[in-house]
DNA sequence: GTCGGTGCAAATGCTTTGCATTGAT
DNA sequence: ATCAATGCAAAGCATTTGCACCGAC
């Protein structure tokens, strides 16, 4: 339940460095480089799309032998935060989401009311209404977050899932 | 640090049914109109823009001379949520944040990173841009949620404010 | 007079932290 | 060797809930 189904994501050109530009971040700033820091930076790089802590958790656990205890993954996400390799998410009040935006822009997102599936979006309009908007205001943009909640084409086929909502 | 700046909201005329909107929702679920409730929905509409519970009862507190029990603000604002008067707004991955909706689109927001001051958006294009994108992606939109992050002028007059974030 | 509501305090669940041990450089 | 990282368990917070008493209908 912390995968997406169609994102166009996942693109390794991209995903290569990211190894490199979090080792780089760690260099600056006299941290190391952990085999439990690249567990869970494998582990971002395996999600397309959206993750949350517990979720990425798992994956670890799941791809690597290792042992990456529930702290150090709390750790190493507000590190490749500061790193700028991912971003919070906001699409739940009880628990933060973050995806990966290392080189591109922050993904928007359609996110399935009755299944919980979400897809990344891109749409260079959204930026574009974004600049105006805060133009319009007299602010600087620093970043934003578009969520799109709906009903997805595999939900509303299915005759009726959980109304629990 | 739970109101906005220029908001163009606080409607009168909409906000005065708000009241009956509420009796009416409670009445058909045969629960009950009380002084607590009414007194949290007051404070609601007090607001203009976006609010979270600690904030409420601080204002339900500084409005009327009843003593309303945190518990009960969280009741009452789910009961809001159902009612359709007030929608969550995740601003902030720490606490949820909420907005008065009912009888209007729901604002997008301009939050300030540094200040943490936000102003309520109205913006038909933000609408359009997000049924078009649900559309392409074969979805039926429910709703949306955006916030764009940014340095409002407020603060990027002031030298420098707190840089931790 | 009847349920539902309220306040309090305890319980939850996500996230963070203190501390002794382990490990990268 | 040194200084930071890890794991565990305990602490922190926002939010929810159980229960005995109170109040709207």
């Amino acid at each position: 339940m912390n995968t997406s189904a169609d994102a166009p994501l996942g693109n390794i050109e991209i995903l290569a460095p990211l190894c490199s530009v979090f080792r780089r971040f760690l260099k600056e700033r006299n941290l190391r480089y952990t085999q439990e820091r690249a567990d869970v930076l494998d582990a971002v790089m395996a999600t397309d799309g959206l993750f949350e802590a517990e979720g990425l958790l798992a994956e670890v656990r799941a791809r690597s032998a290792h042992t990456v205890s529930k702290a150090t993954v709390y750790r190493t996400l507000r590190l490749l935060q500061e790193a700028g390799i991912i971003t919070p998410t906001l699409i739940d009040p009880k628990q933060t989401h973050y995806q990966l935006v290392y080189g591109r822009t922050p993904a928007d997102t359609l996110v399935c009311m009755e299944t919980g599936q979400h897809v990344a979006l891109r749409s260079a309009e959204i930026e574009a209404l974004r600049n105006k908007l805060a133009e319009e205001h007299g602010w600087t943009v620093t970043g934003h977050r578009f969520v799109i909640y709906g009903i997805s084409p595999d939900a509303s086929t299915n005759t009726r899932p959980d109304p629990s909502a």
